[in-house]
DNA sequence: ACCTCTGCCTACCAAACGGTAGAGAATCGA
DNA sequence: TCGATTCTCTACCGTTTGGTAGGCAGAGGT
């Protein structure tokens, strides 16, 4: 029942935001009476904690062995996007979620962050310097803001992903139904997130030989 | 007094969100009772029309003359994203409230984009193939979604650039006091901004000759 | 002097909000 | 079988919300 709660809020936050969802809509979701979602969590903001909390939850656990596991310096950049990638569009709503809660509470993420990824920064960006050392990686990077600029543009892409889908010109061809129409979508949103990816790569390493990179 | 209400209404619509942000609120802080507010703008969902019709004409005057000023792929490269940058770090607000009302209504947004910025798209699209057959371009790189991951980059980048501040581990030094604290804040808010802006460009253009770049 | 139109106000409203009180089923160990 | 605990419900409360009604002051044309 909580984690029914759980979900039901999450995706509600996520897609209409905390203020913009009453409780009356999680209970009908869920399809309980409003007071019996204050009987779990006390109040609204404790469930917008507990909802929070349940994301963070799951990069605690899986951050330290996803860098114990990889080994080279490559595959620890490509598990760390690959895992950040597959979470978050998995369900978009986590990213929205989480994009939401930055703005809305800026304060209160800083510090979450703080305390929860801060010390994950620091080893990740020394493997960076080390690459630069070694001229695998960019010299000019900064290791820190590339780090937290990729994450955040990774989770923020996919947030916001579906926005995109209408711009690409190819779009505006010949859908035949509906459920054409979705398909081509998620066709374009994983487009849009390829290239994300490409992006994270061709700005941290250098090429090896100059030109010619697969498409 | 209509701007006066506009620009209220555009940092507390950014701070705190639409269905955050009472009329009351934007009323208090023009300086004004609630009903006159709604003399101007006849409900509160005609204010938020406003707001981001407002944001949005900027670029309908500005982009036509950025690229036609620029000649060469580079400047216009350089134009482009320079314009973005100022525009959005001169008031923050602006892009919070961008990126909220892509997440609050998603179908709304596509279409103004559809509509106002889509054209630019393709025309910026066209200059990146051309580098590319030139071979300054990496020849992986998808053009129209490279052009949206990065202008959205810089938008949500510059949104939430004040939740990581706290992230960099200098950043925990002694600041001696308030106004010290946010002068660096501001400092690695640029730093931020900075590896954005040299990620766009090492994700978008060759090295010339091998290694070696400044910096 | 008069009327009109613009802009701002106080007073008010119905609806919706988060949260409480308290009663009624269901489950459980003893 | 009996209390005790856990859970869900209906009914209600005070507050806040977006929005309306109607009055009042001033500016400007005739």
């Amino acid at each position: 029942m909580q984690q029914q709660i759980l979900a039901a809020a999450t995706r509600l936050f996520a897609a209409r935001g905390f203020e913009g969802t009453p409780l009356s809509a999680i209970a009908a979701e869920v399809g309980v009476a409003k007071p019996s979602l204050l009987y779990h969590y006390p109040s609204k903001d404790a469930l917008r904690e507990a909802v929070l909390g349940n994301l963070l939850a799951h990069w605690s656990e899986v951050l330290p062995e996803l860098l114990m596991a990889a080994t080279t310096g490559g595959q620890r950049f490509h598990a760390l996007v690959e895992a950040i990638v597959a979470f978050f569009t998995e369900d978009p709503n986590r990213a929205r979620l989480l994009l939401r809660e930055m703005l809305d509470r800026p304060d209160a993420l800083r510090k979450l962050f703080a305390e929860h990824v801060s010390p994950w920064l620091g080893v990740l960006a020394e493997y960076i310097r080390l690459g630069q050392r070694e001229g695998r990686i960019w010299a000019g990077l900064d290791p820190e803001a590339y780090l937290l600029n990729i994450i955040h543009q990774i989770v923020s892409g996919i947030a916001v992903s579906e926005v995109f889908t209408e711009l690409y010109p190819a779009s505006s061809g010949a859908d035949d139904d509906a459920n054409d129409a979705a398909n081509s979508r998620r066709e374009l949103q994983t487009r849009h997130i390829e290239e994300m990816v490409r992006m994270a790569h061709s700005s941290l390493f250098l090429p090896r030989s100059l030109p010619d990179r697969k498409n």
